[in-house]
DNA sequence: TAAAAAGCAATCGATACAGTTGCAGTTTAC
DNA sequence: GTAAACTGCAACTGTATCGATTGCTTTTTA
């Protein structure tokens, strides 16, 4: 057990981040021409376990995000190129079919108000839904490849 | 145990939901003019146990959109007219600080992409829920108790 | 003064997610 | 042809979080 993170993050979803990191580090090898990066390399830079990325990748290969070649100097890379890819198509891989809000149980329709409060409140979330992925639809893979690489230089101590 | 909800929905996180319930209720309750409610009529509207209710009031009553008076005779009501109200303070109080993403657990920086991932994953998330505000703030709960009338009369079977 | 209400702490239970292990299948390097 | 290196997959464990209940104290008013 790593206490590198002792001050480990509550555990809620953190789905999203995980792909994110995989897709950011495909990415590059992409930019870079090496080969596939297998399962135990990505864990590697993720500090986690191979089995664990590939159950992560799987989602992502569904959708064409990334494709992986099995056996010998098989691994995973990008399934198209870095500006074709959105963050919201990453979302949508990573959380699945998860609503951004889950609705109460039904209550009985006591009252006109109650009546159709499980279709209000899922319109409600479909279009607050809308707006998150219209927000991560902005931005691709490549642009926030950019974005970390401006990060860091404007971070950079040496002049 | 009822098994009204046998088919209860998994559990996810229902507090946004449920408080908007409850604030529904009340701005009925207020436009009728009648008096606080209860937590144990919200309990029994709800379908849900009394403490539950006072439980979920708690950050309501804290940011001002509930008021609570205690003793007998007591109960809920808005702290302010429901067309005051947007369902973003709503969301804000049931959730509370918990963010829209979570952030994976940081990895040590070994390259220019992850030595800021967090910071731009935080980045990435505030705008994600700035959207999300943005689309809820959009409506008040008095537009929530109108748009759920309409939709009661045009399901209306009778001509 | 007793009833009726909120407030609060402790606790139980269920579920979804994180993570591990182990092995079967596949492909390539040699 | 075979062994190494990889993916794919299933079963499993652990645990934090949230849903929900119980029981009590405090407050107010009828």
């Amino acid at each position: 057990m790593p206490d590198l993170w002792a001050e480990v993050e509550k555990v809620l979803d953190i789905r999203f981040s995980r792909a994110l990191q995989v897709m950011l580090f495909l990415a590059v090898a992409a930019e870079n021409g090496s080969g596939p990066l297998s399962s135990a390399d990505l864990a590697h830079r993720l500090n986690a376990n191979p089995s664990l990325v590939r159950k992560l990748l799987v989602p992502l290969t569904e959708e064409g995000l990334v494709v992986c070649v099995k056996g010998r100097s098989g691994g995973a890379r990008l399934g198209r190129p870095a500006d074709g890819i959105t963050l919201a198509e990453i979302y949508r891989c990573a959380v699945g079919d998860k609503p951004l809000f889950a609705p109460s149980p039904g209550v009985e329709p006591v009252c006109s108000v109650t009546a159709h409060g499980g279709e209000y409140f899922a319109a409600l979330t479909a279009e607050a839904e809308e707006a998150v992925l219209a927000s991560l639809g902005d931005r691709t893979l490549a642009d926030s490849v950019g974005e970390l690489r401006r990060l860091c230089a404007g971070h950079a101590p040496e002049g």
